[in-house]
DNA sequence: TATTGTTATACTCTATAACTATA
DNA sequence: TATAGTTATAGAGTATAACAATA
């Protein structure tokens, strides 16, 4: 186990991330807000799939995602099909507008990264990539019994 | 620079950090909100400093940074002292109550953190901690019109 | 005139709870 | 009864703009 000190100083630097994020969502084309964007972005890389499932992947409420989906679905860039095995599921998928959506905003995000980030080496990105998923598995597959102490 | 690839995957990373914070502040006491616990352990940090610092320390507006203090002025974890050298200033102090207040919370985010990352070393924490740190400064020190940090 | 800080207003993202329609 | 998804409502956090006091 690392020191207070250390963990303080991690809590820290996780706090100005959002900074960073909105930053980087400068470069989010302006009628795709930046959690659609990440709706894109997943439904794009897994494919086909349920609501819950994809709220279960962004780590937000259902009710949430429902209604992201719901703005996605109104610009005509994701479809919801009727699922097949369970009818009062509904299955997602990008239409080509989401996709061509998707990639104008990876543009400019990575147009953006690659600014700021110039002086990165492809090892440093990856490095940072590396920590971050497995910062984000040890918070969500982890013990996830929900009711964690709330120590004071 | 490193590829499209790889900058997707780094700012899909980004899009999950809040999760992992908002899992992290379940263990904050429930009076003090993430936001104010930031203010406290930035000012604590800092030592006594002016609102238009904070807010540049914290990296968000300082209409925001002003709200976020008064509430923590009303619960009498923080005093605003005047600022001799400018009337139109306040210099930010934390109280006794503060102090106390900061250590209960940075002790929850502790054991929630040694809990979820029991499996990293040191080594894994600092490194994770450098590489966010890189990050942040490459985002706001960075290609800034405006933010010429003077020190007081 | 310019700057420091406050307040009013609005926007984004999220959670909880009540609801529907299926299972 | 239980589950998938939707909607209503509320709360936290942020930004912009108008403002008062001081420089």
């Amino acid at each position: 186990m690392a020191s207070q000190e250390l963990y303080g100083e991690l809590a820290s630097q996780l706090r100005a991330i959002p900074a960073v994020a909105r930053e980087l969502s400068r470069s989010c084309p302006p009628n795709c807000p930046p959690a659609s964007l990440g709706v894109l972005a997943v439904v794009s890389r897994h494919g086909e799939l349920r609501m819950s499932r994809l709220a279960e992947l962004l780590d937000i409420d259902m009710s949430v995602t429902s209604r992201h989906v719901a703005h996605l679905a109104e610009r005509g860039w994701i479809d919801r099909l009727p699922d097949p095995h369970d009818r009062r599921s509904r299955l997602l998928r990008l239409t080509p507008g989401g996709m061509d959506m998707l990639r104008a905003a990876l543009d400019g995000v990575t147009a953006s990264l690659a600014d700021h980030l110039r002086d990165w080496s492809d090892q440093d990105v990856l490095e940072l990539c590396r920590l971050l998923e497995r910062l984000r598995t040890a918070f969500t597959a982890d013990c996830r019994p929900r009711t964690q102490t709330i120590t004071m």
